[in-house]
Formats: C-alpha cells, sequence, structure tokens
DNA sequence: CCTATAAATGTAATCGATTACATTTATATG
DNA sequence: CATATAAATGTAATCGATTACATTTATAGG
C-alpha cells in the first residue's frame, strides 16, 4: 500500500466520494460516520476517520443544507450593532446559538425597512433557519403575515397582538418606576426624550411616563416631551437645548436611552446646570459607559444577555417544533441608582 | 386559462422547475432570466418573470452555492462586537460587502483563538467565500500556512511579514504622535496603559511610546507601564489606580484605548486628581463617547469606517483575482485635541 | 453446518440550482 | 423561397451531501 497523501498538500476540494474512494467503503457509509450514527462497525468507522484525517476533508455545509434543508444559521437583525444596548443582546444569542451547533448571521439594518426585508429573504432563499429581529414594528407587522410561514422571533421590539414569539420587559411600568423615583425625589416638572414613535418600546414608555404623571395629579407639559429621530449622543443633546431653552424648563429629565442620556448631560454641561443639583437625569438600559461617567446615571437596567439568550432559545425552541404554542416572555427590568438622579 | 395561483398563499419551496413547468419554458431558461443573462426574447422573459412573481418563487442560493462554488458571504471575526470601536469598522465593511452583493457574517471571538478556528472552519465548508480578521496575531500565525489557500485579509491587527492583504495605520507613529503631544505639554512623567501584548498594536503602540521617550532623553520607568487583559472600563480603572499608587506617580497617560481611557478618567475621579490640572490622559481610537464625556477625551483617531471599507475591498479584490499581489495598506490616524490633554 | 434473522454496507435517487452542448427557431442573404 | 447563419431555447450532467431501499455479511439457533 502506498503511503498515505500527505496532509500538508492543499488538496483540492476533498469531497465525500473522495473520501469513499480512498477508505474502500461507499459514501453512505462515510456519511454516516460523519454524523456519528449507529450502525458502522468499529474497523470501519477507523478506516473512514483515517481517511478523513489524511486527505483533510471538510464536509460540505452548502450540500448538506441543501439535501437537508436547513442551514444551522440564525439571523438576527439589529437597528444598530454599535449600540452598545444591541451589542450585549447579540452576545447572549450568540452564546445560546453556539451551544446549539448554530452560526449567527449578523446584520445590521440600519433601522432600514428595505434593508430589512431584504434580510428577510435570506430566510426564503434558506441561507437562514430562522430570524431574531430587533427592529421597529412597522417591519414586524409588515412582516407579521409571514409569521407562520417563516420562523421568525421578536425580541425587545414586539408587538402582543402578532402570533409571533418575543421578548422584552415591560416597557410601561418600567418608565412608570423612572417617573416615579423622581416624583419621590420631589420633581414635579419632568421632561421626557423619546425615541421615534415607530417603535414600540417607545409608545410604551412614554405611556407609562404620561400614566404616571397623570396618577400623581400632575399636569404633563407638550413642550417637555421631545422626540429624536435617532439613538445618538447628538440626539440628546440636541433635544436638550431645544427643551431646556423654553420657559418653566424641567428639573428631570427622562431619557429613553442610556446613549441619549448621556447626550443631556453633555447639554446640560454646555448649559451650565449642574446635575443632580440643578437638573437630575434618569437614563434607560443600563448600558456599561453609564457606570464610569460623572455623575453615574441612574437608569432602569435591561437584562440584555437574557433578553438575548432568551430570543435564540424561543427561535430554536420554534424551529423544533413549529407547531407549538408561542409563548411572549417579559424579563425582570431594575432600577438602578447613581449620581445623577 | 385559470386564474394565476394567489400569491397570499403560503405556497411550499418553489423551485425553478415549478417555475419553468408554470411559464412554459425549460429551466436554463428560467436560470437565465434570473441571472440577467442575454439571450432570452423579451416575450420569454417576461412569461418566466409572470410566473415568478405568480408562485412568487425564491432563489435556493445553497442550490446556487454548491454549483458555483460561492457563498456570496463574508466572515469577519472581531474580538469583541460590543467595543464600539469594532462597531464602526464592522458598519464600514458591511456598507461595502452589500453594494459588492455580498452578506456578512460576523462573528464574536471574544478573543478566543480556539473559537476563531471553528469560525475559519466556515471557509473550508464553502459557507462563506472569505474572511476578514481583526483578531490578534497569534491566530494569524497560526493561520500564516493557508494564507495561499484561504482567502483571508487582516484589519487592524496584522504582520506584514505575513503573506496576507491588511489595513490598518501606523501604530508606531500613531503612540509617537501621542507621547510628542504630552511632552509638548510640558509631561515628562508618562505613564501607558497597554493592553495585552499578544496584540500587534499593542507591541507597535509601546515601541512608538518608549522610542520617543528615549529620543527626548528621559528615562523609562517600568512602574509606569502597565498591561492589562482586556479594553473594558474597568481594566482601565484598574490599571490607573495601580499605577497611581505608587510614589512618583506619572502626570500625564496614555491609553492605548479610549475605552481604557474612560476607566482612566473614571479611576483619577475616585482619587480626587482633577483632569487636566493634575493628570492629563490621552486615549486612542476617537470612539464617539470621546467627544461626549467632561473633559472630552483628548485622543488619536482611526479613520474606522475607512479600515472596514478597505478591508472589504481588499479582499473582494483578492477573491476576484485570486494571483494577483497582496498590497498592506496603511490609513492616516490624527491627533484630535479636547479637554482631557 | 445450514438457515433465519439482524446488522452492516452499498446503490442510486434526490435536494435546486448552473451550464456545456444539442436542438430548435428566427433572421439574413442570395 | 431555400439555405446559411445566428439567436433562442431545451436536455441532461453536475455540484456534494443525505437517505430510502436493496444487498451483502455476520450472528444465533437448531
Amino acid at each position: 500500500m502506498p503511503p498515505a497523501v500527505p496532509s500538508s498538500l492543499p488538496t483540492e476540494t476533498v469531497s465525500i466520494s473522495a473520501v469513499a474512494a480512498h477508505a474502500g467503503v461507499s459514501v453512505a457509509t462515510v456519511s454516516r460516520v460523519m454524523n456519528e450514527q449507529a450502525g458502522v462497525r468499529a474497523p470501519t468507522r477507523d478506516k473512514v476517520l483515517a481517511s478523513v484525517a489524511a486527505l483533510g476533508y471538510r464536509m460540505n455545509h452548502l450540500a448538506r443544507s441543501l439535501r437537508t434543508a436547513e442551514s444551522r444559521m440564525l439571523l438576527t437583525m439589529v437597528p444598530d450593532v454599535g449600540n452598545p444596548f444591541y451589542a450585549q443582546i447579540v452576545r447572549g444569542i450568540d452564546t445560546v446559538a453556539r451551544e446549539h451547533g448554530y452560526f449567527v448571521l449578523l446584520c445590521d439594518t440600519g433601522a432600514d425597512a428595505g434593508r430589512e426585508r431584504s434580510y428577510f429573504d435570506l430566510l426564503r432563499m434558506h441561507r437562514a433557519d430562522g430570524a431574531i429581529c430587533l427592529d421597529p414594528d412597522t417591519v414586524q407587522h409588515a412582516l407579521s403575515h409571514e409569521s407562520v410561514s417563516l420562523p421568525w422571533v421578536a425580541c425587545c421590539e414586539f408587538d402582543p397582538a402578532v402570533a409571533v414569539p418575543y421578548v422584552g420587559i415591560d416597557n410601561h411600568r418600567a418608565a412608570s418606576d423612572a417617573v416615579a423615583h423622581l416624583l419621590a425625589r420631589g420633581h414635579t416638572r419632568i421632561g421626557l426624550i423619546n425615541s421615534d414613535e415607530r417603535y414600540l418600546y417607545a409608545r410604551q414608555r412614554q405611556q407609562g411616563f404620561l400614566d404616571t404623571l397623570a396618577g400623581a395629579g400632575l399636569p404633563v407639559q407638550p413642550q417637555w416631551v421631545h422626540t429624536v429621530q435617532s439613538l445618538d449622543y447628538e440626539a440628546g443633546t440636541a433635544a436638550t437645548l431645544r427643551m431646556m431653552a423654553q420657559p418653566d424648563a424641567p428639573t428631570a429629565i427622562f431619557a429613553v436611552s442610556d446613549t441619549l442620556a448621556i447626550g443631556v448631560l453633555s447639554a446640560l454641561r454646555q448649559l451650565n446646570k449642574r446635575v443632580p443639583e440643578d437638573v437630575v437625569v434618569i437614563g434607560f438600559d443600563d448600558i456599561a459607559i453609564a457606570a464610569q461617567i460623572a455623575p453615574g446615571l441612574t437608569t432602569i437596567a435591561q437584562p440584555m444577555r437574557e433578553l438575548g439568550e432568551t430570543a435564540a432559545r424561543l427561535l430554536l425552541q420554534r424551529l423544533a417544533n413549529p407547531a407549538a404554542s408561542v409563548p411572549g416572555v417579559l424579563l425582570p427590568h431594575r432600577l438602578i441608582l447613581r449620581g445623577s438622579a
């Protein structure tokens, strides 16, 4: 018998049939060995494994996926990977996915519905088995009629009315908790910096804000509610400058995202307002930077990793059992007290 | 003729042959239409397109990839998606990739070589056409013997000695610029907070730091050079606390990453040191938050988007022409002056 | 030692596209 | 109008796996 082909040679695409030929068995047997199926005798298995090693064989997953109609890829669509909030969620998703032998295809949609739609095509094209969507509900609505045929779950942004599994938090109550804290500290003039209302969370948090003020018998000043188009630091700064320029400015500001809140702090600094002496600020998410700045940012913490992990688990569940009912999961939030409020 | 199949029906996997049958043509013709090849008469094309629309046909890219041996996926491996620096680079990559009809498969390796290696298998398994690696050079070395057979490029982390295309900046000169600025401001006791030395950039920046001090005739105090294992804020804080606890503490600190520098500021605050009056701080990267905090962080700006865009272009180039020579690209950096130094 | 049964292995169809080559149809030319 | 040529379309092999089913080989029981 001639010596085995040296594995260091950059062998061109080694296929399963090459391995079969080398080992002197059929492709079916190689396939069985590769998939660790029972019913292969030890000597045969060893022969095959030896050939696999000798030839440096790697399975072509495209071929397998084509045959089995599954890609073992999970699509994750986020509005902005650069936002640390989403980055943490993605990490959670990735952890669970890898545990189950899935890879994550991460797509930054830039909160653009057209883009998201094009990514969704990956599902239809069988390039991904399922999707986790963290994007605005506009798109979720647009896609809701496909919720049965396409396996996807919603994370953070969801609509209980749509029959799609979701994970999130109780945004209404979380906002309420934030406002209640400000009220307890004696503030009555409270501003809200909210993000675009096409986000469900924005609407829910705004409602929580309004309901809590109303519950305390406080009037809501429309000029204290500002809506911004992005979650950039700059957006928070601009909104704050506008808000504080008005007569009878608020003494407390609730921003629906920590990134916005940091922009708020930046604006207040420009205006020579001290935090928390002149104005208090409360954010949302508890991203890592919130604990680093001075003063520390008081905020509502979301369980970011857990949100991602749960989303991935729901999706995997759904893939395993497409017929099962679709649960909606709400994870607990927490008020984190720091210097800013 | 009966009415077309309503597209709203969740039709099961519509294949190219179904379209061919529906349109009364052969699969080859459908394929030609789908790929916008010449040589199909307009009426035929229209028939096919009508059937495509009627059946809601989506091409199965797995099948195509299997046949054409390309997946139109680009693998991007970053040590930490949560780091805003990497997030920006990823955006740049994504932009260029999408322009060329590629999707980006983003992998967070957690700077773990084993993990990165497993992702690299995606290349061998034909699930990605090429890879962009932002990870430490340890792995790059380990993989360098495959640099011919596997199409990948290095971004930020690279070794000019390895025959792999790379993009990055001149880290030595950038560090030198940072130190020179501190020297110009009259500082002579300068600390360095460096990241793990398995990163090439860490070694290069450290060398730039040392060379510049030596050039100014200043001795280097070993206790002023601290190495950290991660780029977390906390790592910067811990290192600073250690550094400043020593007698004869530095009056200037150069951190090789903005995230570390923010941790430094946080530590100095704990120690009741004023910035920049008592201690000045200079960072590296110019991530968005650097402009938001107080005092603003003086830093070396890297062209993050451009780094990503260039990396993607290099990879695409290499895929288009595997035989072509491999350029190494250095992009310019910039010193950004803010309040901290 | 022979046969019934179980276990191991092999054969060939299949997934859904692409594409070389063959065949049909259209256009041009004498 | 017939024929040469070009253009359009069709046929069937192919990519690399999985897997139902067929076939061979091993084990057990009499």
